[in-house]
DNA sequence: GTGTCAATTGGGAACGTTCCCACCTGGGGT
DNA sequence: ACCCCAGGTGGGAACGTTCCCAATTGACAC
């Protein structure tokens, strides 16, 4: 079984080179770009490896050059993640996309079990990726440990709580949260409230600092409510302080699609009718923001971007560029539906 | 650059046999888990290789044995799909345990644009996987084509409407049309009626064929509609027709979710209530699913597996044992919610 | 005692690259 | 006339496996 036996063996390095008249060196030269080839050299080795059909063997490659010209990307509780959330996917696509630009390979790693998340850690010590992404680290992440530990170049995307010596791309939660603030003073609202979450991290506290920023001097604090987490009960206990310190409120900001969810639910109960009487607005874009009649606007990231995105930066640690800062925040866009 | 400068040289197979006072042959045949080797030798290897800490070199695995242990999984049109359905997810997830399982690893392959076709063509010429899943292959698909004239192991997860000689992993539409269809009789509904769909293709036909077969004796022609497209519109007419035909119906099957949406929103406009006046299920259990209100009682694919069983599929393939049956029909749950 | 066969083991020879060093060649400075 | 250097080339030596053939051993039948 030494060679598949029907089929023709396929054209080596060997075969481009003698069809080619130059050394395999050359034609190895050639094939990655380096310089000190002649441009007689590139033509002929162009003409050979169109005749022989020659296509690169990436074990021998592999083997030879001591890495895999592939990048891992990590995802942890695959079921919750992966059908919550659309962004998963499109962060997915915008990193296969970049890989492939470089000749990179995309490698799945999906971390379920803590049989997972040893299997994987083993892996990575094997050192059969160049680098990873780590799409939805927890915090105090053990694979992110172990990433940490090995020294192996690796990117988080969105913003980890927790600091690790590894680079992150994320959103900016503080634009965007003024943006979509904007949205409701421009279409008139008197009375903006938000509904914050979740002021102990970055993303909670930026979103309300947003949400001042576009209010300016007509920010009250007496209108903005936290809470701890990004819930729907949130949304709902929140909207029934709003109501009760402003029955006349026209405009809510709410810190996730699922707080605005519940905060959709309190004002149709007390009557309120949304758009015309109360607008709306979310961040995340998740699916609860199709759940709701109408349908909400809110903070759409550029997943795919993240993606790319972290692609290059990760690219650019594999070939030993540090990245020039330790963080990235992309803009973000605004899906405008009925709510607001 | 020849080892990395810094870090230890990472232990091989002979450091392993050293250890173990065995040869190279010895601990690769361990590895492998093949035949003859001692008790005593499998002992001694063991605790070497936990000594040494040896991790097999993938590359050097992959040019000796001429195979790469991954598979491919070929997706279309990434931002419909990947947005749109969840069981794409589901799919990818099924698919990369199960090949974790055997040890294969999974690479991503996404089909946007017609550049990416041919690279990706390239790329399976190339021999970098030993097989392929394609996921949602459009009819006369080029790459399915393609792979097929390579001669590379493969396999189809859906029901292809072209016939390929590859072999497909799909659902059952019959049974679970006609399970669905039972809840409506079971419920108590009277006058069910279905919106039919697609009656040009295999999921078309068979999803009628087993609302016909739940109703039995009790199947009135004249309460079937049907139209070419699984379509929001088609629901919407489909209702309208219904009811023209039979005021008093009481429980309707769409053929898919969006007809279930627009047959929906046809008994809201016309004052009838869902689930107490009309009881309703779909198929499919897409995003259309959530957005109704009352949230739509549907079939379910078990997505994870069929990504599990393309994968077996395609491990059988690339063993070189053909596999029973050219195709495989898996059986679905049903979501229950609150539509019926 | 001899032949045979099955269970083991050892190690040479690929696998198809990259890396690196040695080697040419010709033009320009001394 | 000589040296030097940059552009360009050739090919030996890894890289770490798997595959396969030859060799060794011991049991068992004749």
């Amino acid at each position: 079984m030494r060679q598949r036996s029907n089929q023709p063996r396929r054209a080596t390095i060997f075969d481009v080179a003698a069809e080619a008249n130059v050394s395999r060196g050359t034609v190895s030269r050639f094939l990655n770009g380096e310089p000190y080839v002649s441009d007689s050299a590139r033509d002929a080795i162009e003409k050979a490896i169109a005749k022989v059909g020659y296509v690169r063997n990436m074990a021998a490659r592999n083997l030879a050059s001591q890495r895999t010209r592939s990048v891992g990307l990590i995802v942890h509780e695959p079921h919750s993640v992966f059908l919550d959330d659309p962004n998963i996917g499109a962060i997915l696509l915008g990193t296969n996309e970049r890989l492939s630009e470089e000749d990179y390979q995309l490698v799945c790693l999906i971390i379920g079990s803590d049989r997972d998340s040893a299997r994987v850690a083993d892996f990575l010590r094997g050192g059969f990726v160049d680098g990873v992404i780590i799409v939805s680290a927890r915090e105090y992440d053990p694979i992110a440990l172990a990433i940490s530990e090995i020294g192996l170049p690796a990117v988080f995307v969105g913003h980890p709580t927790t600091p690790y010596d590894i680079p992150f791309v994320g959103i900016d939660n503080r634009t965007a949260a003024r943006d979509i603030t904007h949205r409701l003073i421009d279409t008139g609202r008197q009375r903006i409230g938000m509904i914050a979450a979740a002021l102990d991290r970055d993303s909670g506290t930026e979103r309300l600092a947003g949400f001042q920023d576009a209010l300016g001097a007509g920010f009250d604090p007496a209108l903005v409510v936290d809470y701890p987490l990004y819930s729907h009960s949130t949304g709902v206990e929140g909207m029934r302080v709003l109501l009760e310190r402003e029955p006349l409120i026209d405009g809510v900001f709410a810190a996730s699609d699922a707080i605005a969810a519940g905060a959709m639910e309190v004002l149709r109960e007390s009557g309120r009718r949304v758009p015309v009487d109360v607008g709306i607005v979310g961040f995340d874009d998740s699916e609860w923001a199709l759940r709701c009649q109408p349908l909400l606007s809110t903070v759409q990231q550029p997943a795919d971007l993240l993606g790319r995105e972290a692609a290059s930066v990760v690219l650019d640690l594999v070939a030993g560029r540090r990245p020039a800062n330790t963080g990235t925040l992309l803009p973000t866009e605004i899906a405008w539906r009925g709510s607001a």
